[in-house]
DNA sequence: CGAAGAAGAGAACGGTCGTTCTCTTGTTGT
DNA sequence: ACAACAAGAGAACGACCGTTCTCTTCTTCG
């Protein structure tokens, strides 16, 4: 076994466990059983929990980026590049793992006691809106666009995680369409 | 000291350090400290921290609510009642304990382990769509405006709270009118 | 005044968690 | 074959948390 795949299996399996009843609630133990490692190798790779977490974190931030880029480089034109944001967390909220935006998460669940998680956070959101004002440069939109945009996405986020529905996407995904016509037709 | 005194004072203490430090990391004794009440009154009044963690969501949800309404009531026509919503965000974000919606931050702490924390997440959010729907209804819009402006209003608590900036009320608060406004004109 | 009960302070208990230590097993190099 | 080291399994440790118990103090009522 690569040195690297016991680490991967690790981060994988925390961020799937995390993600299913929250950071606080998942021991080293159950993260231990879960990847098929020992102690001794978790603490090998890893020095502590927290640091477990900032490469959960990590791993979340690659694959969200990564996804959505690949999702929006479908569309053919920028409008729609701007909507396929939507369409990618309609196909998230869809899945059966899904609860929400993990940065929201452990936010919420750490943010206040950690100030590293809530730095990270916060960075990753900001990667997000910086993304969404690229395209929207991109379309010609004003820059008050991308700040909207990037509100919708967010609020889809939550209402879809409390209500348990992907309902919200559609709904954003139309909110959405409303407000970049109005954007670009004022330029 | 009457009876509801104790139990008030504990649910506002808890209410605060829940907000300020997630409520995993708050333990008994801290809040029974902050409260200035005996571990005896504590498990007098309530017979664990999960019915402490209950009447908290309940005390949040008549606190939003009542606020809420306050605000909305103060403008003048069923449009800007609708604005509304987003100017009692703004005060909201402004103030110096604000660190997002509880309800969201608790489901993410909690909802996952927890069916009752997220059941009352769910209702308090529900109860919010109903009260835009009604507000909505009264300026005449169609139906899918509600779930649009609510949409909003999560998104705008959860990019507030991360970003540590009040901006997105005002951010949300434009999209606003332009998503009313688009729905008014096409009725 | 004295006995009885309420109430506060905090010790104690059982459980869990993050982390480390120990002991056993297996493997490798000569 | 044997010494030496790597690695797995899980016990152990210290800290903390939710909850209960005990002891002391204060009030109150006959």
């Amino acid at each position: 076994m690569d040195i690297s795949d016991a680490r991967n299996r690790i981060v994988a399996t925390a961020d799937e466990l995390y993600n299913a009843k929250g950071i606080q609630s998942v021991g080293m133990d159950e993260l231990r059983t879960a990847a098929g490692v020992s102690l001794k190798k978790l603490y090998q790779e890893f020095p502590s929990k927290k640091s477990i977490v900032m490469a959960v974190l990590e791993r979340r931030h690659q694959s969200w980026a990564e996804g959505l880029d690949a999702r929006v480089r479908r569309a053919p034109t920028p409008r729609e590049q701007l909507l396929a944001i939507f369409d990618y967390l309609a196909e998230w909220f869809c899945q059966e793992t899904f609860r929400g935006c993990g940065f929201i998460n452990s936010f919420a669940e750490l943010g206040a006691i950690s100030p590293e998680v809530a730095e990270y956070a916060r960075k990753h959101k900001e990667s997000f809106q910086a993304y969404v004002a690229s395209l929207a440069a991109g379309a010609g939109a004003p820059g008050y666009l991308a700040p909207q945009l990037a509100i919708l996405a967010e609020g889809a986020q939550t209402t879809a995680a409390i209500a348990g529905s992907p309902n919200a996407a559609t709904q954003a995904r139309q909110a959405a369409e409303v407000l970049i016509d109005a954007a670009l037709n004022t330029k």
